[in-house]
RNA sequence: GCCCGGGUGGUGAAAUGGUAGACACUAGGGACUUAAAAUCCCUUGGCCGAAAGGCCGUGCGGGUUCGAGCCCCGCCCCGGGCACCA
């Protein structure tokens, strides 16, 4: 051993704190700052190591702080990044903050000062807050999606969307306050009013920014298969994207100035049975359709249904409503002129607008026949005398002259090619998932790089720059001008967000941006991106245009639909991460996060990551190989925590009470982590208890090393086995997520560490090794402490014990004896008993012989090592 | 209504079809202490029994099996998600 050795050790050893008793005001920041001060969790793009990136669904850093829920997953991806770590692994296990979004714009709003003031506060809180619980992120890979070096890349992949034609605008309804002359999203409309000041709102068709995503349904579908993901959320996107195959077809209209109506149905072998159609209130040809007589109660219908809120709309649907139109259409199968009906059940997002109503063989047809004495003609034969309907099962096809007896699938595909050949119909495939709506009438989310020009300069830009342009043009049009969407530079961008008089939307249903005339009216550059006000003198040169900029800006999905790429290579200025980091870190190897994502961000951010995938950008189709979900933790009345409800359970309070440590293990204790658990302050008691125990363990009376360890020291041979069986069951556990009997486990551990009157300084150590992940502090201090002279450097650069199979094996199993099932008994025997000797030994046993006397053996059942049972007359 | 989870002691929970209740919490009793805290030991699903032990017991009713908390069928209840989706 050189000297220069032993210097080191002796300055590993004096790392560790002096505290004599488990104090863990002193521990826990003692070696927060060690591991800060090492870049302890700093993960290298370049390694010999195998790559492990774990990642949690990152915070939206609220004014409320940090929230009991929070630590829990983190506590999770924080023990599996640990443990990772020691197994080998050159892990990355970053952080970062979703910090758009409307909590900030309503404050700024209501207080005048500038969204990014507030954000930064929040953020500068949340910090706080999480160091406190010792996570083992990179911290030099932070990132914010407000952060104009961030969203750079947001709207560079939105100028990517843009020029494949995967971005377009459209006339789409929002929720619209009169009163606060403002849009409103979903979650500010209560009950059909606002939820500032309760005012009555409406649907209000406005110009919005929607993405394709329809264009990857199939693919996003069927990619599915692929991902290690819960089977419940993956059935929640199946249902989301709701694939199903049928048939558009046409009816001609028995006005036929009116042309036809097209329906789109799942069952085209039905279509003898359509005794009536209907379309939407919102559909194109509803007034056309609505004869003179019928022209009041229509458009009372409409009103009624365009006011009702999704909320109203779902109480009323055990009661159907409609109203007739006084219009027919001929069926093309049998020429049977069929009434057409609007109503609310059906809408105008899914399929045509339209269907054929077979009250016959559709619930809700039936329900509305039945209201409106409509008729209903029964077209599958249910194969019994009595048939009640609506009949929605399987059956032959009847009433549907030429195709009777057929099996509907086959009478599905011979109607649809018999119509078709008419050119009245097309098999199609529909799917429930609807394009993206993209756009916010808000200020605080990142602006679209966009500027609208007119016709002469759309030619100019696509003369110049057409490579980034989509081949049909975006337009819209207003007051009879039509304006063309063109791209800012990329090499502009970012384009960062004005500073604005008010927060307040424009009242015109823009977002406060149109008010900022020097940022909108502009010279643009088409090939540069430069913009000066249109208030001054157009700059010379061919690329200059007049052009006015979008002032809708992007929902907070977009920073979180790509933030784990950016982490890979957070401070790159040329591209969104480097071919190389992404090529070395790829997507995240376990992803975790709450079930309420199951649909929503999870569902966009594959269909982004699929674009860059097209682009050659990322070599991975889906971004999320494997995805986990923790429950949530309610209030200790077993309701959702709720500000509201007063149960809300701040961890700051844990930790000055226990410790980090302790929250940490409690946290992972409560349940399993997929399980919806109520917290519950008794039982951290138990927790804390544990660590004071595995101090004591360690740690004697005057802060020396516990002199029952020792190097001299043979473990008991009950201990050695017991420590590798924990070695064993807690590696298993940790990688599969069962973090709870792992704990058990380490309890366990440490009940027959107490009763050991010596044990090896390396079995110590090895125990350690297994807590660090869980309570990392207390380890790394215990290591320093117990380790003394013989570690050199910190638990975290340790390699993960490996237990050893013979140490698990024994010469003796405890067998369970059964008569006729039920347990009598159970004796120590050894391995590899035969059957007759097991039945002999049992027939021995004094539990055992009085349920056998004067019995006849009818069967043995012997389970080696485990069981045996005999079954007896 | 549909889809997905659940239902096990006083509580949080364990149990590849093989001893139901590990590990904790709470409660009770005891040791140590002048006392308390802390710690340690014992008891802690119900019923019968002095004990040995026995009987019952995983929401309810059936079934499969040598053996079911676990698998199958039918119900009841709780939680979450979705919803006039043609």
């Amino acid at each position: 051993m050189t000297g220069r050795r032993k210097v080191s050790q002796w300055r590993f050893y004096t790392m560790a704190t002096k505290c004599i008793e488990y104090n863990f005001h002193e521990i826990e920041p003692h070696w927060q700052s060690f591991w800060e001060q090492n870049r302890s969790f700093r993960a290298e793009n370049t390694s010999s190591k195998p790559k492990y990136y774990v990642l949690d669904m990152f915070p939206y850093p609220s004014g409320a702080g940090l929230h009991i829920g929070h630590p829990e997953g983190y506590t999770a991806t924080d023990i599996i990044a640990r443990y990772k770590r020691a197994k080998g692994f050159n892990v990355l296990h970053p952080i970062g903050w979703d910090a758009f979004g409307l909590p900030a714009e309503q404050h700024a709003v209501k207080t005048g000062t500038h969204p990014a003031t507030n954000t930064a506060a929040n953020i500068t809180n949340f910090k706080r807050q999480i160091k406190a619980l010792g996570f083992s992120y990179d911290w030099e890979r932070e990132l914010a999606t407000t952060d104009p070096k961030y969203f750079r890349w947001t709207q560079w992949i939105f100028l990517q969307l843009f020029s494949r034609g995967l971005a377009y605008v459209d006339e789409r309804p929002v929720w619209w306050c009169p009163e606060l002359r403002t849009v409103l999203a979903n979650e500010e409309v209560i009950d059909g009013k606002s939820e500032v000041g309760g005012f009555p709102v409406e649907r209000r068709n406005l110009r919005q920014w929607v993405l394709r995503i329809t264009a990857y349904a199939e693919r996003l579908l069927a990619d599915l298969k692929d991902v290690d993901w819960p089977d419940s959320t993956k059935r929640m996107q199946e249902a989301w994207i709701g694939r199903s195959e049928g048939a558009e077809i046409l009816f001609k209209l028995e006005n036929e100035a009116l042309g036809s109506l097209k329906i789109f149905t799942t069952r085209p072998d039905t279509l003898f049975g359509c005794t009536y159609m209907v379309v939407a209130p919102e559909h194109p040809l509803t007034d056309a359709l609505t004869t003179p007589s019928q022209k009041a109660a229509v458009d009372a219908y409409r009103k009624k249904a365009a006011a009702k809120s999704d909320l109203e709309r779902t109480d009323l649907a055990k009661d159907k409503s409609g109203v007739f139109t006084g219009s027919y259409a001929i069926n093309p199968i049998n020429n049977q002129r069929v009434p057409i009906w609007v109503a609310d059940y059906v809408l105008m997002g899914y399929g045509t607008g339209a269907i054929m109503a077979v009250p016959a063989h559709d619930e809700r047809d039936y329900e509305f026949a039945v209201q409106y004495s409509l008729p209903i003609t029964q077209v599958i034969d249910s194969g019994s005398a009595e048939t009640k309907l609506p009949f929605v099962g399987d059956g032959k096809v009847m009433n549907s002259p030429g195709y009777d007896g057929m099996a509907w699938p086959d009478a599905k595909k011979k109607i649809t090619a018999d119509l078709a050949a008419r050119s009245v119909a097309k098999a199609t495939v529909n799917f429930k998932l609807r394009d993206w709506l993209f756009s916010r009438q808000r200020y605080w989310g990142e602006p679209f790089p966009i500027a609208w020009v007119g016709a002469e300069d759309y030619a100019k830009a696509k003369a110049k720059v057409g490579n980034t342009l989509p081949t049909e043009p975006v337009t819209f049009t207003s007051e009879g001008v039509t304006h063309y969407a063109v791209p800012i530079a990329t090499s502009a961008l970012p384009l960062e967000l004005p500073e604005v008089q008010s927060y307040l939307p424009s009242g015109t249903g823009e977002s406060p941006l149109a008010n900022v005339t020097e940022w909108l009216e502009i010279w643009l550059n088409l090939e540069t991106g430069a913009a000066v006000p249109a208030s001054q003198a157009r700059p010379s040169g061919e690329s200059w245009v007049r052009a006015r900029r979008e002032t809708n800006t992007m929902p907070q999905w977009a920073g979180s639909c790509w933030y784990y790429l950016r982490f890979l290579d957070n401070g790159n200025d040329d591209a969104l991460a480097s071919p190389e980091a992404l090529r070395y870190w790829g997507v995240p190897d376990l992803y975790v996060g709450g079930a309420e994502h199951a649909v929503l961000h999870l569902l966009y951010a594959r269909f982004w990551h699929k674009v860059l995938f097209d682009l050659g950008v990322v070599p991975q189709k889906e971004p999320f190989t494997k995805l986990f979900h923790q429950g949530i933790i309610l209030g200790e009345d077993g309701e959702k925590m709720s500000k509201s409800r007063g149960n809300v359970v701040n961890p700051d309070t844990i930790i000055a009470s226990h410790g980090t440590d302790t929250l940490r293990l409690y946290l992972m204790f409560l349940g399993p982590l997929e399980a919806m658990k109520p917290w519950s302050p008794n039982g951290i008691e138990g927790v804390h208890r544990f660590l004071q125990k595995v101090w004591r363990e360690c740690i004697g009376k005057e802060g020396e090393v516990n002199a029952k360890i020792s190097d001299a020291a043979v473990d008991s041979p009950d201990l050695a086995k017991l420590l590798h069986e924990t070695i064993k069951k807690v590696g298993e556990k940790i990688e599969s997520l069962q973090f709870n009997t792992a704990i058990s486990d380490m309890m366990v551990f440490t009940n027959a560490l107490q009763k050991a009157p010596q044990v090896n300084r390396s079995t110590v150590l090895a125990f350690l090794q297994l807590l660090a992940p869980f309570a990392p502090h207390m380890a790394e201090e215990l290591w320093a402490r117990v380790g003394g002279g013989t570690v050199t450097t910190s638990i975290l650069h340790a390699t993960w014990p490996r237990f050893d199979e013979a140490k698990l094996a024994s010469s003796e199993v405890k067998l369970v004896f059964q008569v006729n099932g039920k347990h009598r008994g159970d004796q120590l025997v050894n391995v590899g008993l035969s059957q007759d000797e097991a039945v002999a030994i049992a027939r021995a046993n004094p539990r055992v012989t009085p349920h056998l006397e004067g019995k006849v053996v009818k069967r043995v059942v012997y389970v080696p090592g485990k069981i045996l049972n005999i079954v007896v007359e």
